[in-house]
DNA sequence: CTGGTAACCTGGCCGC
DNA sequence: TGCGGCCAGGTTACCA
């Protein structure tokens, strides 16, 4: 489920059930999850914190306990946040669950095993590590910064939505959503997109993340003039009622109408 | 630098 | 009901 709506959602939803909560016991479920320290290691740390802060970058979920530490939480394709207080309804594949002891626990739920968690005593440096672009929606990613990122990059321009080393935060789904709002092919060249268009990306890719996660990244309750609602197989364009498409693209399935969206400059509405 | 591919994992769904 | 095959909203190592 998780791109960046997804995982803003998330973090809130640990604000609400987890900050400022003293932490009974952490539990590794499954020590595959882990990464960079030993379940073992990461259990004894949180035991006996208080989470005081939280962080979101792109993809990511940080927690700082009152020990100056940061939980970090990668949710791959599956992953979610489920908290509880009646053991009936503890989650399946949960793997990793904080109990707190004012009662109730957060289980951090990850069917197929994709995305890790860890522990880091500086999320910048983590960040930076890893070569991660600006977070979609931090306000001081401005259009400035963007152009810089993508002027004078060869290649398509899917592939470089989806590209957490340029922008932190966009996937899969809401890259299609950014290309058929703004009339683009997914397999379109940076190089062949006009100031106009890129800049356009830049204002939907906003736009659209915005509105994600004012609605928690449910998409049921997107407008319905959006992509994501229709983005089925066999479905129409919400736009113009043609039959959508799809292509593989850097080994995920993009979805787009061909009538709207074309690849030739000059050639979009 | 850029992109294609496969791999990592596991579950859900479709068709036979 | 069972099984094979395919797909899945992510990341990343490896190859061309």
């Amino acid at each position: 489920m998780p791109e960046m709506p997804e995982v803003a959602g998330y973090t809130k939803y640990f604000e609400k059930c987890a900050l400022g909560r003293k932490i009974a016991s952490a539990r590794v479920r499954d020590a595959r999850i882990v990464r960079g320290l030993a379940a073992g290691e990461l259990e004894k740390e949180l035991t006996g914190r208080t989470f005081v802060a939280t962080r979101q970058h792109g993809k990511y979920l940080f927690a700082q306990t009152d020990g100056g530490k940061w939980l970090i939480e990668h949710f791959g394709m599956n992953g979610r946040l489920w908290y509880f207080e009646d053991y009936g309804e503890a989650p399946k594949f949960d793997r990793f669950l904080i109990s707190f002891e004012s009662g109730g626990a957060l289980s951090y739920v990850n069917p197929r095993m994709l995305g890790w968690i860890g522990l880091t005593e500086d999320p910048g440096g983590l960040i930076e590590g890893k070569g991660l672009g600006p977070s979609a929606l931090d306000p001081l990613f401005d259009y400035g910064e963007f152009k810089r990122i993508f002027s004078g990059r060869k290649g398509e321009i899917k592939p470089a939505l989806m590209n957490q080393k340029l922008v932190a935060g966009v996937g899969n789904l809401y890259a299609d959503e950014i290309l058929f709002q703004t009339r683009i092919h997914p397999e379109m060249h940076i190089a062949r997109l006009s100031e106009k268009q890129l800049k356009s990306v830049f204002d939907t890719m906003k736009e659209v993340l915005r509105t994600a996660v004012e609605r928690n990244g449910d998409i049921g309750s997107f407008p319905q003039e959006y992509f994501l609602p229709h983005r089925r197989k066999s479905a129409t364009c919400p736009a113009c009622e043609n039959e959508l498409e799809t292509v593989k693209i850097a080994g995920r399935t993009s979805y787009f109408c061909p009538r709207c969206q074309k690849k030739e400059p000059g050639q979009n509405r």
